[in-house]
RNA sequence: GGGGAGGUAGCGAAGCGGCCAAACGCAUCAGACUGUAAAUCUGACGCCCCUCGGGCUUCGAAGGUUCGAAUCCUUCCCUCCCCA
């Protein structure tokens, strides 16, 4: 039937610091692969500590692409990293190497291999105007709005969800036609790859040390000095600082929070987003789950006919 | 030996006569997610039937007061702190 099957790209996914990076890393040095981040994090120059951005040794092992491509002050979305991954894995592929899609960030994995529906891209200005909304007359008010132009996308999206609402109501603005509307057209999938998902997800309790460690790790490596100079170089803030780590060390900056309590933060949303990124991938995504990164490995090597280990 | 504080659901911690199966936080579990996604949002969390809702057993223990007690009284057990 298949007479030449398509090349190969492995994805390694799981929760934060469940060993993605390593995993892919032997892989690829194995493998001849090229690594592909997707991290919504690690795409933005300077946030390196508190992203767990690979290291500077680790990127001259082996490529690494979609990491450190735009400034932390420049706007980027889910579909932006779409264009310039498959943009990366049309090169690697070109190369005769094996792209190795690693990282933890569901939507934008999403967004690279099925693609998003052909929307409009972010309004800011709308988006402010439509937070003013609001912020004086309540979520139920924009929610209403949009319930009145979108009922299907209102039933389905809850009241407070305001990020939701917003890009509703934006996508309704700026089209003039319904987000459930462009949801059923479809989106643009990746095609032309042999596309192999695989899944680590240590037990909790091993996760738990995992994420204390590295929280200790960042905070003793410089992450409190990093985004203290962040914020210093943009005084008017910065969307990635909202992350998980940035946003305890902005607290810390600002003299808001102790070191000890920004750490116990820290941990305690790290492990509620690991639990986010598990449902994440257990719905929204096929994903073959190891339960070591050995078995993650080996899989991966007889994949790629390569000796086990 | 004397004085003080306290024992509440897995943990922490409110409650101090009815609106209490008991706020809130943590932990845990489950879920949503299509251009801010390490973001944003939802639900469960004593036990049982499980849909609304209903039933059952709880607030250290045992008695008691009361129409009614986690909340008041008595005794007992146990923790912690201070003085000896």
């Amino acid at each position: 039937m298949e007479a030449v099957s398509a090349p190969l790209l492995i994805g390694i996914v799981g929760p934060t610091a469940s060993g993605k990076s390593a995993l892919g890393l032997r892989l690829a040095r194995a493998a001849g692969g090229e690594i592909v981040s997707c991290d919504s994090l690690q795409v933005y120059r300077g946030l390196d500590v508190g992203s767990a951005k690979p290291t500077r040794e680790e990127r001259a092992l082996v490529p690494h692409h979609l990491v450190d491509v735009i400034g932390p002050d420049e706007p980027f979305t889910a579909a932006e990293y779409a264009r310039r991954a498959r943009a990366a894995i049309a090169g690697i592929a070109a190369r005769g190497r094996v792209p190795l899609v690693v990282g933890g960030s569901g939507l934008y994995l999403r967004a690279l291999l099925s693609g998003l529906f052909a929307g409009p891209s972010r309004d800011d200005a709308l988006r402010a105007r439509l937070e003013r909304i609001a912020a004086r007359k309540g979520d139920a008010r924009l929610h209403g709005l949009l319930r009145r132009v979108d009922p299907e996308a209102a039933a389905r999206i809850e009241v407070r969800d305001r990020v939701r609402v917003v890009r509703a109501l934006e996508v309704f603005r700026a089209t003039g036609r319904p987000l459930s509307l462009h949801h059923r057209a479809g989106a643009d999938a990746l095609t032309g790859f042999d596309v192999r998902l695989l899944g680590l997800n240590p037990p909790r309790e091993a996760l738990r040390a995992a994420v204390e460690r590295r929280t200790d790790a960042m905070l003793a490596g410089g992450l409190l000095e990093e985004t203290r100079a962040l914020l210093a170089a943009h005084p008017g803030g910065l969307a990635p600082l909202n992350a998980i780590g940035y946003r305890q060390a902005v607290a810390v900056a600002r003299g808001e929070r102790e070191v000890a309590a920004a750490r116990r933060d820290m941990v305690k949303e790290t492990m509620r987003y690991a639990k986010r990124q598990m449902t994440w991938f257990r719905h929204q995504a096929r994903v073959e789950w190891c339960a070591t990164a050995d078995e993650a490995y080996a899989r991966a090597a007889s994949w790629l006919a390569l000796p086990p280990a």
